[in-house]
DNA sequence: CAGTCGATGTACT
DNA sequence: GTACATCGACTGG
């Protein structure tokens, strides 16, 4: 299994966010295996970004963000949920890609387990925090590398620009004029079509 | 279907 | 204190 190199994170954020779309996250948990195609992502840039994490520079929660890309940046919010990014460009530039939603692969019971419950498959990993409870990543992960001993992602064709859309990104009030979400608009598996109170 | 709202911990003002 | 890159349960049409 040959893992994206770290040459891939390391370059402009939102060029990484489009060619992750299509690619196949894993996680590996002991003897077993979970993947996931990546259909949903967005970007948060240290720069011009009013929502990023990193508006204000290095703190102690987003300081994985600033290292080299390829690392694994992970938060919780709201209390009681994670979410997981990618970390991109050279050291020293606070940047990730969100994973926001994921088509299961391998693993899917394991998935629905961590899910608790009886979900149907396209519940089980459609939106950011979903995903980590599916996959089980949690604070331990924060700051991994994405090698593929814990995680990583796999390269795959990269979409057709005629399968994929743009829109602002999800659940922010700040930077919303940004089209820094990227999904593959056919896609069963994304969280929704467009963000809540967007027209068509 | 869409919209609203409470849960719940923590980083930061 | 307040806001939060969310989710699930609930309401109304």
């Amino acid at each position: 299994m040959t893992f994206l190199p770290p040459d891939f994170y390391l370059r402009p954020t939102l060029t990484v966010a489009r060619e992750l779309l299509g690619k196949t996250l894993v996680r590996r948990l002991d003897a077993t295996t979970l993947s996931g195609r990546i259909v949903e992502v967005e970007a948060y840039h240290q720069h011009g970004d009013a929502s990023c994490h990193c508006r204000n520079g290095p703190t102690a929660r987003n300081e994985v963000m600033f290292r080299a890309g390829g690392h694994l940046y992970v938060y919780f919010t709201y209390g009681m949920h994670f979410c997981m990014n990618v970390v991109t460009e050279e050291e020293g530039i606070g940047a990730a890609v969100l994973i926001r939603a994921i088509e299961p692969l391998e693993g899917i019971e394991i998935m629905r387990q961590h899910r608790k419950g009886d979900k149907p498959d396209r519940g089980l990993a459609d939106g950011p925090a979903k995903l980590c409870q599916a996959l089980a990543i949690g604070r331990e992960e924060n700051g991994i590398f994405l090698d593929g001993s814990v995680a990583g992602i796999l390269d795959a064709p990269v979409v057709p620009d005629g399968e994929l859309q743009r829109s602002s990104r999800i659940g922010i009030t700040l930077g919303r004029e940004l089209p820094w979400r990227y999904f593959i608009a056919s896609s069963p598996w994304v969280s929704r079509a467009r963000p809540s109170g967007e027209r068509k």
